[in-house]
DNA sequence: TTTTAAACATGACAAAAATCATATTTTAAG
DNA sequence: CTTAAAATATGATTTTTGTCATGTTTAAAA
């Protein structure tokens, strides 16, 4: 353990993309003295579907996927979370346990916050609770576009989609790849479909040039190509 | 105008559903008066996606469907209200104009709340907006549900997950009828497919004696068989 | 009551997507 | 480096779902 030379709360500048930036010195100070910093691996989970959770984790590198798995026995990813996002919060609010499982995409490194400084300054600070309230409201706005969007769209549009949003989120590299590299299997847990059509489409995506592969790494490079046929 | 004999929110039994009773009796005070009571036709609009809301809405009696257009010009109903929903308060929390259309599926009463009381209890009383992030924190998870079931169930499924919903969320008469009667294409809404196809479906369902008509009413006769095919 | 429009229903067909089979390529382990 | 396992790819086929056409029933308006 190099506990001693983390960084500590109130110089994190994570903290800034999340409610976090809410809480006083002193609420942010006693955080700070409770939290961990935890490392996973990729393929690791942070908690999975059904777990207790003592308390909310904050993502300071890496990306994970939130995901669930449905009655047929495959995973759904409803989410993919990185830097500033807080994982668990609502699990905690809500006291139940996990209804998603949160596992790493690449190798991560979280803190974990005991849910006590959470519930404590939720109950003391309503600057912090508003806060807490906006993010989860604008969660809650993408959720229901994501349903939209899972029930009217065909799986093409749907793969199409999930390339403009791992741009759009993660970003590229300086030659254009997307930071995020995700397995087709992972894809098609995005996308809700098969492994096979996703792998087909992807493929086609290829052919018809709006798309290129280097190794596992992905390029969009016929961005209007996607959007439109987001759109039609 | 008959507002001298209308039901102040402070004897309102309403609000003990939702985050509205975890007010003082002062700030329910102010609320009372400025709110005002309206009523909605049957297809009536309380609003529309995109309209910018000066408050939020809280029903009394009757079913509002909550959907959103896509871009293939189909609606897709994400959540229907009742009694003790509050409609809006996503949109007036986050300062953003309606992300979905609150359409009447009955006649309803409803209570328009202007923003500010509730702004400002949010503000100040960490009670209620602590109240109001749980039932936040609730919603989130259901729609994180909703999309894996989208995404992972076959239409059929859908269908058959869409009367047991209605079921458990508003009841049945003494005949066994479902309280709620939506019409087919509104089925078809929720369900995220052809309206053909949830047609089909249902004359199934009936063959199957799963379900069955009495003009408008449906009611489901084998409640387990629908819950074995979702499972399934 | 008659008329008209909307809702419901069903067949025929087309399109989309899943499944099963089987290569090929890539990655990881020994 | 070699070998095994996992990931990617693609063909063939079946199943699911959507679309178009058309008929029937139901409800609403004149």
């Amino acid at each position: 353990m190099d506990d001693y030379q983390e960084t500590r709360c109130e110089q994190c500048v994570i903290r800034q993309f999340n409610s976090l930036r809410a809480m006083s010195k002193e609420e942010l100070k006693k955080v700070s003295d409770t939290k961990t910093t935890q490392y996973f691996k990729k393929g690791d989970a942070i908690f999975t579907e059904g777990e207790k959770l003592n308390g909310v984790f904050c993502v300071r590198d890496g990306i994970s996927k939130l995901s669930k798995l449905s009655s047929n026995g495959k995973d759904q990813i409803v989410k993919l979370a990185t830097k500033g996002h807080l994982l668990g919060q609502r699990s905690v609010i809500s006291n139940e346990p996990a209804n998603l499982s949160a596992i790493a995409v690449n190798d991560m490194q979280v803190c974990f916050i005991p849910k006590e400084g959470i519930l404590n300054t939720l109950n003391s600070n309503s600057n912090f609770a508003v806060e807490v309230l906006r993010h989860m409201a604008h969660d809650l706005k993408e959720a229901d576009d994501v349903i939209v969007n899972m029930s009217q769209q065909t799986v093409k549009q749907r793969v199409a989609e999930a390339f403009l949003y791992m741009k759009n989120n993660f970003g590229e590299d300086d030659k254009g790849f997307l930071n995020l590299t995700l397995s087709r299997e992972e894809i098609s847990n995005v996308v809700g479909t098969a492994t096979e059509s996703c792998i087909r489409i992807i493929s086609e995506f290829k052919k018809e040039n709006w798309i290129k592969a280097s190794g596992k790494k992905l390029a969009i490079i016929n961005e209007k190509a996607l959007i439109d046929l987001v759109n039609s």
